[in-house]
DNA sequence: GCCCATTTATAACAGGGTTATGAGATACTG
DNA sequence: CAGTATCTCATAACCCTGTTATAAATGGGC
């Protein structure tokens, strides 16, 4: 897997840079004499590597559907799906509070040079999972969704539609959130977001009585888990 | 109001030709000397009336908050609060849709010159409607969730927590669809964004059948405005 | 040990935002 | 009405950033 020492050395540690200065520095310190400089090379090394800006953006935008993929694999599955939700949910929202810059170009949102990471189509007509890459995030929310379906916590349902309005509103309100509205710190988490999954849950077909019990599952698994872990995640 | 006959005149005229090459362009159109040759100006013109490209683009982002609260303002209210949320929702997918590039500067996505146009808080403690700058949009939401409340529709809550709810969601889904998930043409409205309004309603203490009903009058007024005013909406 | 390919540094180019400067127009003032 | 101050704008340059041409250097394959 590592044929050569140090050419993907030097590729690696330019995506590695492009992720450090840009939480430090925002989108303007994603900069190719920046990045070269950081790591002691030539703004050639962009070239050489990626092509160009653009391509390490891409690449930049890749690694953090990575990593987010990657933590919300961390979160398991436990016998209430409706809780695994929630907790993935909360996952969701952590990683994008601690790296906002990153995640801001992750969704294509303040790309530094005009361009775009965009994905593609995901679910084109009705159930594809055409996943391009980096959407086996969305996965993790199906495959809840789908075992709260089985579980008989939510209506019998288009897994991946159900899913999708799950995405919808994780994802809207996350970006909200990074964007600065519902306040700063967990006040947008206790206000809104909690009330918001309880919303969706009862009007996926659970009750408000098992939505409600199994926020607070997926609140005691959130702290066992920052108990455990600290609060550093990865990376 | 205007008493500087040509003055002005520069300044909007540089926003609107902004707008115009952002729509056909995207961002990186939104350059100086593009704008400035636009209006048949020097690039001065930037720097006297805005002091640079970075507050013009402020500008744009508040220019397309106007434009949505003006387009969510057109949608009256009837004595149907939730078929009144549906089409909301319509309109302000519609909006975004029909000028993705305008409503990323507006939403500080993809910001061309590494800036932001974020707002600030919004509901900072509970319910604070501190909107600094066309929060006006989140307004009409608030309002028409609070007749819902009212109505009987939705349980009794807090109506800028239950807007809030429903903002997210209704930007999320609307976030997604514009970066090109959930397929294209209306297709992601009759699959996720309609199911996901229902689910929402009925979540937030609606019931299946009055909800579905409203989401079929919010369909009927909505052919019937598109057929009325064809589809370019004002601009 | 030699050759080819890849990587890299240097230096220059191109295209952006920005600024210094002065001319022109406009409005106030006597 | 003349003069002056202010605002606006065009020209031209400056700086920074992405990019590219070129050649040196490094490393792998025979």
């Amino acid at each position: 897997m590592s044929p050569k020492p140090r050419a993907n050395d030097v590729k690696e540690r330019l995506v590695e840079a492009a992720i450090r200065l840009l939480d430090v520095g925002g989108p303007e310190a994603l900069q190719a004499r920046k990045l070269a400089a950081e790591i002691g090379v030539s703004t050639m090394a962009v070239y050489t590597h990626f092509g160009g800006m653009a391509a390490l953006v891409d690449e930049v935008a890749r690694t953090g559907f990575g990593k987010l993929s990657a933590w919300l694999a961390e979160v398991g599955e436990t016998d209430d799906p409706v809780a695994d939700i929630f907790s993935l949910a909360r996952t969701y929202r952590q990683a994008v509070a601690e790296q906002p810059q990153l995640f801001a170009v992750t969704f294509g949102q303040s790309a530094p040079g005009g361009k775009r990471a965009t994905l593609s189509d995901l679910t084109t007509e009705e159930g594809r999972e055409a996943a391009p890459e980096g959407l086996e995030a969305f996965d993790h929310i199906v495959r809840a969704t789908e075992r709260a379906i089985e579980a008989g916590r939510f209506r019998p349902a288009d897994k991946y539609q159900a899913a999708a309005q799950l995405w919808s509103a994780l994802h809207g309100f996350v970006t909200l959130e990074a964007s600065g509205h519902f306040g700063a710190g967990e006040q947008g988490i206790d206000h809104i977001l909690i009330p918001l999954g309880i919303t969706l849950a009862v009007g996926l077909g659970d009750t408000v009585e098992r939505a409600e019990h199994s926020t607070e599952a997926a609140k005691a698994a959130w702290r066992a888990k920052t108990r455990n872990a600290g609060q550093g995640g990865n990376d």
